[in-house]
DNA sequence: TAAAATCGATTACAGTTGTAAACTCTAAAT
DNA sequence: ATTTAGAGTTTACAACTGTAATCGATTTTA
């Protein structure tokens, strides 16, 4: 497959999004059913959502008559993992593991969860590294306090 | 304490607070060094960004003569957990464990946070329950698919 | 003390996002 | 066949973002 750029879902957009993963064959009227009672909106903007992600190609259209239907152009995973990837850019690569700990720290999570937990962590640990290097620039790194070493070489 | 309303930051406005969590106590030349450095930002634009973040009152300043000495007024932790956040509103409460071992799986982590991780998960097992519920609209979510339950009562 | 260098504040301006009405066209109803 | 209802498209518009030049005041320098 070619080198794909990668999709940017705005928080409005997202909310349609979910609708198509969902229903994975929708029209406009049944998308904006469902966002009109979650998030109140009047049709007209559910619309405008639509047509800015048909734009972006998010969404794939399969005309019949004079209505379309609307199918999915990328997966929830690969949006996901823009989501996520955002987490990240904003903190030291050596704060990940924290970040994650805090996050199952304030998570609730079911018994399966944790088992699932355990079980990547267990995998993870064949790949784990003794040192991360901080990706930081000088000035925007506290991890060099918190390990003794000096990240702004 | 009362309740705090919370701060919004946006990306550019995050590479500014790193600088001033960093640092503690910075001018605006500290801060404009460290990103022209980073992001090539002229002088000028910086300023705008720790304009904005001063009238949001994320920053506080202390004047001394014609300059002022910058100091945050919201921790990273805080700024984070709004990150954090951010990150769980797009997907069912039922997905979150998944998320989480995603991004375990995609993270590069030492030993120490292996262990850590290990630690967390250990006394999150106290308080994990049997069945989380579904936080979704009808319409917005796959999980009832997954278990076999119906989310859309 | 007058000039030059700074610093913070004001203004600028295009692009994005949220929110929605108006418009146009086609399909359905009378 | 003409009206009408609904689908998609265009236009609107304010707030937020990214990026930066300019302005006004002050401080340092000559």
């Amino acid at each position: 497959m070619p080198n794909e750029e990668k999709p940017e879902i705005t928080d409005s957009e997202w909310e349609v999004m979910r609708v198509v993963w969902t229903l994975k064959e929708v029209t406009s009227k049944e998308i904006s059913k469902v966002l009109e009672e979650k998030k109140e909106w009047k049709p007209a903007t559910t619309k405008t959502f639509i047509g800015r992600l048909v734009k972006k190609g998010m969404l794939h259209t399969e005309k019949t008559g004079n209505r379309f239907i609307y199918t999915a152009a990328v997966t929830e995973e690969e949006s996901l993992k823009t989501l996520k990837a955002g987490l990240f850019t904003h903190i030291c690569s050596r704060a990940v593991g924290k970040t994650i700990a805090d996050l199952i720290g304030e998570a609730t999570l079911s018994h399966e969860d944790i088992v699932l937990l355990e079980e990547v962590l267990q995998n993870k640990k064949q790949e784990a590294v003794d040192e991360i290097a901080c990706n930081c620039v000088p000035g925007q790194c506290t991890c060099k306090k918190d390990h003794g070493m000096n990240c702004q070489h």
